[in-house]
This record gives structure tokens, C-alpha cells and sequence, in this order.
DNA sequence: TAAAAATACTCCATAGGTATTTTAT
DNA sequence: ATAAAATACCTATGGAGTATTTTTA
């Protein structure tokens, strides 16, 4: 028994007619009379009472038929809802973040994206960049939130970036630190200061970033201490260990005991979108990345800073 | 998509294995594959995700896998379904009867056959006896219950009969009557009584039996009235029209204004079951004459006459 | 006699088989 | 290096088309 059998004869239970049912499949009358008999063969019953003027369903006839819509229909919803996964209304979503986005647009995404597409299930992985990265080559992760990398760079080979959110640089400093009173400060007057940053592999683009706005080269900077985390970075700043270059989104986090203040000009920072670049066809990954891009607009229109 | 298709895929994802599959399919690895990919591409999204080393299901390919397992059911349930109208478990049966198996076997027949074959939609039609043999010629009906037709004769080509049950035939007259009060009456005595009885086209094998019992001509009868029913020919006999020759269960039916007197040798009739020889294989048939069988033995039970 | 289904046949699409290649571990 | 899926290619089943026959109302 097959679908295309099935359908066929449902063509001709409700035409009650070979010749318009035939015509009703786009195929012709004899190919048609074959299939339902062979069907008929094959279940060992006749389905029609067929004479020359007439055709009739049988009690077997007619009770296939009521069976039969019922698979056809089902079938019919069955390709529906694979469409649901072309189309990214339905399936998986493994989405990797860095830590700080947290503190920024990824609570607002994570409530937009399950309203929006609440059949796909979203799996959020916490990891830095450079982790991100890999894990976006290797296929476990299907889009990264990560910080500051190229976009289409040659240290991202394969994989597609796009600006979500740009924050502004701050240092945090001990209040208890000379220039913890101050307004702003210079690159200049930074270059002397501890700092606690970094390990560069694991976040190639923010160090980059933080190297870019010190202008100068990473090994001349007096670094005290490399952390993973902004939430360990400011322990070491509570601590009085040094002070720290951080995205302003902190703010949120900084004890009493921590300056925050702007550097001169106003560098920023900023979360990418990364995913492959094979699979740029991905419904869902493209449904994901709106919802950040109007996770950012609804963060900037509440702080229009 | 065919079922096919969905069959060779639920393989693969109970297997996660192409080749093992492909064996519990009899069949061979490379088609397999191809049968798969082909419903990929048809429905649009990827349902496996393979290497070398292992086969899983995508989200996808699992949603399809709890959706085409329910749909391969059905197609199986269907299938019994369809075996059951072939063993006579389900569907149609019209059967003729005449309207003096009311009085014998047709009650207890009718409750056999309901309880036995409750998905069996059974439509009973009174009927006399040529009328049936009619019907069955032209498909109108399965089987009929005629009386006295000889079996496989060559009144009824095309119809097969076989005899279900026998009762003793009698002759009925008003009490005032002469031959009232006898304890039996001889072919001879009956010659003279002014008969009623019934039209030859419509009960051929009871009229036959009635002028064998008679040994006579039917011509030489004194016929003074035809009638089609049982009940018609008691109440020309309770008006005093004539005497009548009826099966013996009219017994049931008769008012205390007629008489009941056997006749000499006891000669019966006979309820015989009829069918197109052409479906001899009808399982719903079968187990109609089985119930007649059975019923007609429940009573002969009961009157051990 | 005419309308419609069944049959006969022909052709081609495709399911399935065998041999081989590719790929990932 | 090896196990397993994919690919290439071939064969043959059978699905669909055209022409024709059969049937019955």
C-alpha cells in the first residue's frame, strides 16, 4: 500500500467517476483504473462497484475512505511542519554568549526570541570568544554573541560577524586611586596604572580592542593579573590589585568600593553576532540575530546615553 | 513522499545505522541512502546528520520520526480493517426472507447474527420466494431464505440452496368444518376441499410441494382464492372460504375459529437458504448460514416434536 | 448506441543492485 | 587503517501514456 495509491482512490471515491478522477490527478484514465485495482488486489477486497454508467463504493470502499483522509491529512500536516523547520519556526538552537552580554542585550533577546519562535528550543551556552569560535567551526554551536572581533576577519575563517550593541570603554579603579575622582581620563595617564586584563587567546577581539584605545602594544601595558570573567576583575579591583578596562554595561556590577570612570574619547566595545558562513540559510539563526538587533534598539532607546 | 519512503526512514532512525537498517529491510545499503536523502530533499531539512562513525537525528528528523511512526500505524490498522470485511468480520449483508421464517427461524437468526457479526450492518427484506431468486440474479441481495426450491435445480441457475430447516405441513380449515375434528386427513379428502392458495409465479417450490403432497395436477385443484401471505389465506379460512395447506408453525397464528389437522404421511416443507453461486466465497454469507444452521438446531431443540 | 471502465501494449522514470569512492575517526 | 555512508552506474520493475476492447444501461 502506498500514498499515491491511497490518494488515487480517494480521487475516485469522491468523483465516483475513473474518467473526471483521472483527469482531476492530471493523468489519464487507464493508468488510474490499474493503481485502484492493484490496491483493491492488495487489500483483497473490491472498494468500488463499477458498471459502465455507474460507480459505487463498497462498505470496505467506504470505510477505507474515511481512513484514508484521515492519513492523507496527516501527511499533508507532517510536510507542513518540516516546513516549519526550513522556514525556522520549529527546531534547535545552540547559541553561545559571552559572559558580559548578560548585563546588556541578552535578557531582553532570550524573552524575545522564545515569544517569537516558542517551538524552537534555544539552548544558551556561557563562553568567551575564542571559545565561541571554535565551537562555531566544529558545528556545536549555531551563533555566538562574542566581543569586538573583526568582522570577516582572517582570525574568524568560515564564519560570518555582525554588529549587534556598541557600549562605551570605562577603567574602574579603587575609589581609594588617585584617579578615581576623576571625570575622564587619558590613554596616557593609563599606560602607568596596573591593570588586571585578559588572556588574549581567549578573547582576541576585546584585548585587541583594549590595546587599540591604550594605543599601544599589548606587552608594554603593566598587566598584574589575567582574569576570565569582568565579575573576577572586579574582585581584583575591589581588592586594590589594579584597575581594569571594562565595557560600560559594568556599572551594573560595581560595588561601592569601585570608580567607574570614561576615557577620553569615548572608545567603545562591541557585541558581534558570529556564525558560519556556510549556513547563512539558517532560518532560525537569522530569526535569532532580529531579535538581537531589536534587543539593542530597545536598549538604546532606554538609554539614550 | 510515499510510504515507502517513510518506512525505509524509520528504519534508519530506530537502526542509527544505514547498513543495518538496510539489512532489517532486506535490502541494500546504497538505495537506502538514496531513499532517504531523496525524502530529504524533498521535505527540505536535513532529518539525519551523519558521519562515518555515527548517525543521529536532527530535530527534524526526530519530530518526523513520532509523526510517521502514528501515520505507518494507521496504514497497518487499515490494513487489518480491510482483512476484516475479507473474513466477513465487517460490512454489508441484504437477506431476503419469506414472511413465514418469521414463525420459525428468523428471530433467533437475526439475534445470532448481530451478537456474532455486530460490524455487520445486516438490512432484512420480506420477500417471497421468486421475488428473492430474482434479487440474488441481479445483486440486489446476498442471500434469501425461500422455501421448498429445489436445490441447484434448474428453476434457479446461478443460485445455490441448501436446506436449513423442515416442518410438516398441515391443513387448516374453519372449526365448522367437516374434517374439523379429525385427528388427520388423506391427499384424497383434501381433492374436494375448495382451496386456498398461492399465485405459482411467486412461490414456485411451495406450490410445487403442496400439489406433490396432493399428488395432483394443479389444475385439477378447486382453487377459490390466491393470496401472498400467510395471514391473508388464515383469514379467508376463518371466514370460511376454503381450507388451506400451511407449514405447520402457523400454529402460532391461528384463532381459535380454525382447526389445525395434520395430514396423513406427515409430507413437510422446507425453509432453504439461497445464494449466488458466483460468490460462494462471501465470508459474510457463511457465517449467516451458520447462524440459520444454529438456529434452526436451537429449535428443533426445543420441540422435540 | 454511447459512455465509461477495463485491457493491451509501449516507454520511460526510478527503485534496487553491484562496484567503487569518499570521509571521518 | 577501517568502518560506514555516498556516489556511479546498470538493470529491471512498474507507473503512466495511447490505442483499443468490453460492457451495460
Amino acid at each position: 500500500m502506498e500514498l499515491r495509491q491511497l490518494r488515487y482512490f480517494m480521487a475516485v471515491a469522491d468523483e465516483l467517476h475513473f474518467g473526471r478522477a483521472a483527469r482531476r490527478l492530471h493523468m489519464s484514465q487507464p493508468p488510474l483504473s490499474v493503481q485502484v485495482s492493484r490496491l483493491e488486489r492488495e487489500v483483497g477486497v473490491p472498494l468500488f462497484e463499477r458498471s459502465t454508467r455507474r460507480v459505487s463504493l463498497t462498505p470496505a470502499g467506504l470505510h477505507l475512505q474515511a481512513r484514508a483522509r484521515r492519513i492523507l491529512d496527516e501527511v499533508d500536516s507532517v510536510r507542513g511542519e518540516m516546513r516549519d523547520y526550513v522556514d525556522g519556526l520549529a527546531g534547535q538552537l545552540s547559541a553561545g554568549f559571552v559572559s558580559s552580554a548578560n548585563y546588556t542585550v541578552l535578557p531582553e533577546v532570550v524573552q524575545l526570541f522564545r515569544a517569537r519562535r516558542e517551538r524552537v528550543s534555544l539552548t544558551l551556552v556561557p563562553l568567551t570568544s575564542g571559545e565561541q569560535f571554535d565551537r562555531l567551526r566544529d558545528g556545536t554551536l549555531d551563533i555566538g554573541i562574542v566581543r569586538d572581533e573583526v568582522p570577516t576577519g582572517p582570525s574568524s575563517p568560515g564564519l560570518t560577524t555582525e554588529v549587534v550593541y556598541e557600549e562605551r570603554l570605562v577603567m574602574c579603579v579603587p575609589t581609594g586611586h588617585p584617579l578615581a575622582s576623576r571625570t575622564e581620563v587619558t590613554a596616557e595617564e593609563i599606560i602607568d596604572v596596573p591593570m588586571i586584563t585578559y588572556p588574549r587567546s581567549l578573547m582576541p577581539g576585546f584585548v585587541d580592542r583594549v590595546d587599540e584605545v591604550l594605543g599601544i602594544s599589548a606587552g608594554t601595558m603593566r598587566i598584574v593579573e589575567e582574569v576570565v570573567h569582568q565579575e573576577t576583575a572586579l574582585g581584583f579591583v575591589a581588592a586594590g590589585v589594579g584597575a581594569s578596562i571594562l565595557p560600560e554595561s559594568v556599572r551594573q556590577l560595581v560595588p561601592p568600593s569601585i570608580a567607574v570612570v570614561p576615557i577620553a574619547g569615548s572608545p567603545t566595545t562591541r557585541l558581534l553576532a558570529a556564525r558560519r558562513t556556510a549556513d547563512d540559510d539558517n532560518a532560525v539563526c537569522a530569526a535569532f540575530i532580529e531579535c538581537l538587533h531589536d534587543a539593542a534598539a530597545s536598549l538604546r532607546a532606554a538609554q539614550p546615553a
